[in-house]
DNA sequence: CGAGTCAGCAAACAGTTGTTTACTGAATGA
DNA sequence: TCATTCAGTAAACAACTGTTTGCTGACTCG
């Protein structure tokens, strides 16, 4: 790639990182390409060479927002081990997360039910492809036995809904003892969950 | 009442039903005090007789939003019903609830984690004092035997956090069939909780 | 080297915004 | 009845907004 392209990729970056910040704080659709382009160091037109839109702008976000969630899910349940393990695992998963992310996460539970449809229609689809891999990850577990693909499907919608409360519910935590407090909830939530799995068969 | 109030309060009125039908396609942030008067047939500066900020204005309708919600879960809930009943019978009430309160329903998960930090801290306070009364709820309940007050406490939490998924999945949903899936999954998450609290003990 | 590409800029466009001001006229209550 | 209150108004304010325009100057490549 030459210079020109790199120093291109640079300011779309710049772009990127610039919105990322403000979205820590305010609504996509209260954003403005002028304050974007401000806050990059760049000037307004100059927004136009990488966007179209700042709608287009967000759905970059989205997509980069889950592409390292996808990665850390699929691993995290390839695992096998111990059901208990596993829950306290996955726990400690999504805290890392929130905490290395902040203002990726921050940005999902935002826009999620946001104002900006194309924004919203990417998240949806997003948390939908994953649904589909929890639900075969699942379903290869052998306590899916006898399970209707339906049943593991909604199984596997229960625990990404859980998920991402969990994840919000981190990220609004006031400090170490809130979020200890939320880490032990999610824990007793997903055992609960698992302890219904354990017996789903006897009603 | 005299009818200097009368009329004062119906203006308030027009103004939370234009702020309400406006943030059906929209965010609060977004909004603006010029397009809510419009809205409402009235000039810009009546605004300011009624509300200080469109916050405050937001505040009000998430007070509103979840007024009628109490009483709803509280009644059901009130009830002594079988198990598989009572489920079928909030799945129902949350659908109907959605159906009629369509805008107040978008609004709460719109501003749930939108941008505008009293309404956010608002819906997250009636949030909690809902989770309350859940909590108290089950704990009335003979199933209830031997559980400590923190896990009532998360089980009710999980509760919440259930039906406003559900609720939202509601809204978005296509069309007949889309809701009856959706119920028809909801139903099934619930009687998975419920099989897992009812086995809780022996792990 | 030299012609062409193109990322980023400054300036201008016509709108929009929130908020304050002084006002009007209907309801109020002594 | 008549002075007072006050909800709603029209107009003005400066400060923004998104987007287009023509331009410049550094990179690209034959």
């Amino acid at each position: 790639m030459g210079v020109r392209q790199a120093q291109k990729q640079q300011s779309r970056r710049a772009l990127l990182d610039a919105g990322l910040r403000l979205l820590e704080h305010q609504n996509l659709s209260g954003l403005g390409v002028r304050e974007v382009t401000r806050e990059a160091g760049m000037s307004p037109a100059g927004f136009y060479r990488h966007f179209r839109d700042l709608a287009e702008l967000g759905v970059v976000l989205v997509e980069e927002s889950l592409a390292s969630l996808h990665g850390l899910v699929r691993g995290a349940l390839a695992e096998q081990a111990e059901a208990g393990e596993l829950i306290d695992r996955t726990v400690e998963l999504i805290a890392g997360h929130v905490r290395e992310r902040r203002a990726y996460v921050r940005f999902l539970a935002r826009e999620r039910h946001g104002g900006v449809q194309p924004v919203r229609a990417a998240i949806a689809a997003e948390l939908a492809r994953f649904a589909d891999e929890v639900a075969e990850a699942l379903g290869a577990q052998p306590e899916s036995e006898g399970w209707s693909a339906a049943d593991v499907r909604m199984l596997a919608e229960l625990y990404v809904d859980h998920m991402v409360a969990t994840a919000v519910a981190f990220l609004d935590a006031a400090g170490p003892a809130d979020r200890a407090r939320i880490a032990a909830t999610a824990r007793t939530q997903l055992r609960l969950i698992s302890v219904g799995r354990r017996h789903w068969r006897e009603g």
